[in-house]
DNA sequence: ACGCTGATGAAG
DNA sequence: TTCATCAGCGTT
């Protein structure tokens, strides 16, 4: 397995969105790693994009979109749950790849343990990391790790895995953002693993 | 179908 | 300083 590089998510974002699905992303967190395979991912994309918060101008919150490509953007929705985003594009184009469903590989266990902190029963293993708040839960993933470096390869970094070829890509439109321009809510900026029982519902 | 929950940013 | 808004989840 190969570390991503800066290059990597230097690019279109589209790009990245496509090429992230079927990479591992992995957590070393109380010395223990947890590692999912990625099977959805969302892209927001530039000013013009009214379902990016950076369209709202740069904020304490978006400025770190606003920066070079290969750091998180973690942020809290609904009072309670972090969603994970990883820049993309130039300095100075805010735009990110949100982080939507993985399939646990590694360190299931540890994932269950953590979401059963929030949740308070047993989960299984498909409604483990099967939704952008869930992951973050199970990998404990908070606002400690935003603006974090993903091409240092320590505590959050994503890997290479097994291809996903274009037949078992499907896209479509992004979820949860009614808020958005009409045009931007219809773009088919989503991504996911055809199939793939561990996409968010 | 609904309630939970608090960070965020804009308005005043 | 209030206020509306919200890239979701879990239970009903």
């Amino acid at each position: 397995m190969t570390i991503l590089t800066r290059d990597f998510f230097a690019r279109p974002t589209l790009t990245v969105a496509r090429e992230l699905l079927g990479c591992h992303l992995v957590r070393e967190v109380d010395g223990q790693r947890l590692v999912g395979r990625i099977v959805e991912t969302e892209a927001y994309i530039g000013p013009d994009d009214t379902a990016c918060h950076a369209s709202k101008g740069r904020t304490p919150r978006t400025e770190v979109m606003f920066g070079p490509a290969g750091y998180t953007y973690v942020y809290v929705i609904y009072g309670m749950y972090h969603m994970l985003n990883l820049t993309t594009e130039q300095v100075g184009f805010p735009a990110a790849v949100l982080i939507r469903a993985i399939e646990p590989l590694a360190g299931i266990e540890a994932m269950q343990v953590r979401r059963q902190k929030t949740n308070h029963s047993l989960v299984n293993a498909v409604n483990l990391t099967n939704g952008p708040g869930k992951l973050c839960q199970a990998l404990g993933v908070d606002k400690g790790l935003n603006k974090w470096d993903i091409v240092a390869g320590q505590k959050l970094w994503l890997e290479t895995g097994n291809n996903i070829s274009n037949a078992d890509v499907a896209t479509g439109p992004r979820i949860g953002i009614g808020y958005a321009a009409p045009q931007d809510q219809m773009a088919p900026w989503r991504f996911w693993a055809r199939g793939n029982r561990f996409v968010s519902k």
